[in-house]
DNA sequence: GCACGCCTGTTATTTTATTGTCAACAATAA
DNA sequence: TTATTGTTGACAATAAAATAACAGGCGTGC
């Protein structure tokens, strides 16, 4: 009955983008838009637009376009948005207590139980009224709990064990923002969010158009001096 | 000279990935991997690994495989992490102190030279000996200073206007963190890190899988508790 | 120093994703 | 009513990405 096919990943990707549009066209109290005004909005094609809420349902009216309030309300339901999750934060380090602080969430039914920490001077705080408990309270809490999904921000060296337990005492998801791939069961989900990795791509990007430039307006005279530490680097190898 | 051909976003978005792998060989003094040992460590097909690395020049050697301390360096390169990166930081919220007071990013020379924020509390404070600067002074501190990256962390409403004043005068790039999509000049690059629909994307996988479940298993005998949820959501649709 | 097998770089194939097109139908105007 | 316009959903065409295949150079062991 409920066997659809399966859905892309790089649709699912942009459903979150979707129901940002769609939310800020309710704020701003209109009550339908076509496939094509969404386009010019959200740089994307008509064709694309059309076609990803397709894999979901005809949401859409021939002549009439979308009703953004029952397309919005059709995509938090396709989210999951419709219902409240419990989270745990591993690691109460900088990024951690950020997540905690951030009240957004909470908004959206993500709501942050607890944290965990190894840290002695941090256990028995609370951030927010979150209480900080000791790393070693984790598998009783987990399994006394439904927790939906662990934050992890712990060092590289530790996340990967943690992933494996919590996995194994039943949490359902793991939003990892540890510098690492974590190897878990297939029935648990990850999502990534590499800080690092994503500054590097920017920095990439910059380096890219910069020494396009250099090419283009041929800023350099003499020999580039990236390339001339290449020649010497090639030398140094054995 | 230097006019390689365009690559692609994928195999960009990858070279953070295969830099670390490599890292971490040369921590452990592994001087040399093959396309094929390395395809079982990162779980991404030989094949795609010698293409990826291909775009950028031919790195291996045949019956050898790639000089792990080698590729490391050319990696390194290609990102442009063989020089310094200066970064401001606009908004000093949660998320914009705890990228502060990550100090992972100034041993890799991604430097945060200043925070800019609009709170009078904040404002001439400093975090881990980093000022805090009114908004205000944001235009002359960009004109006179060299700056690569601005790290965007604030509220939305404010956060496009921002991202086209530093556009204007001469921020190379913008990481941004905030929930809105910014419409800068083409030459002005972003990579936006939106945790929102991250996490998002995370709890729709949560949902598919926890359905699949229901489909497979039939675990349950009445009506699915979130099913039920979902009907009484489309009847209160008008 | 020679032959064998490993492993790259590269080309071909397959898969996945995006874009373009059009018949069908709703909304609106005549 | 009836014609006209707008817009979807389906499908076809194109583009991009991933995987597979393979020819040939290069270490390795003898």
């Amino acid at each position: 009955m409920d066997s659809e096919k399966k859905i892309s990943p790089a649709v699912i990707n942009r459903l979150p983008r979707y129901y940002r549009y769609l939310g800020d066209l309710l704020e701003s109290d209109i009550t339908r838009i076509s496939s094509k005004e969404l386009s010019a909005k959200m740089n994307i094609t008509a064709s694309q637009i059309r076609q990803d809420l397709n894999n979901f349902g005809g949401f859409g009216q021939q002549g009439y376009g979308y009703n953004v309030e029952y397309l919005y309300n059709e995509i938090k339901k396709i989210l999951g948005l419709d219902r409240m999750y419990n989270m745990i934060v591993i690691g109460g380090g900088n990024i951690g207590q950020a997540l905690v602080n951030y009240t957004n969430f909470e908004k959206r039914g993500f709501v942050i139980k607890a944290v965990f920490d190894i840290n002695p001077r941090l256990v028995g705080m609370t951030i927010r009224g979150i209480e900080v408990y000791d790393v070693d309270m984790m598998e009783e809490y987990v399994k006394t709990h439904d927790v939906d999904v662990a934050i992890l921000t712990l060092p590289r060296s530790q996340a990967v064990k943690v992933a494996n337990d919590l996995a194994k005492w039943g949490v359902k998801g793991m939003w990892n923002f540890s510098h690492v791939d974590l190897q878990v069961p297939d029935d648990v989900l990850v999502e990534n969010v590499h800080l690092t990795d994503s500054l590097m791509t920017l920095l990439y990007k910059i380096n890219e158009m910069y020494s396009e430039e250099n090419d283009l307006h041929h800023l350099n005279n003499g020999l580039p001096v990236k390339q001339k530490q290449a020649e010497e680097d090639e030398e140094n190898q054995d």
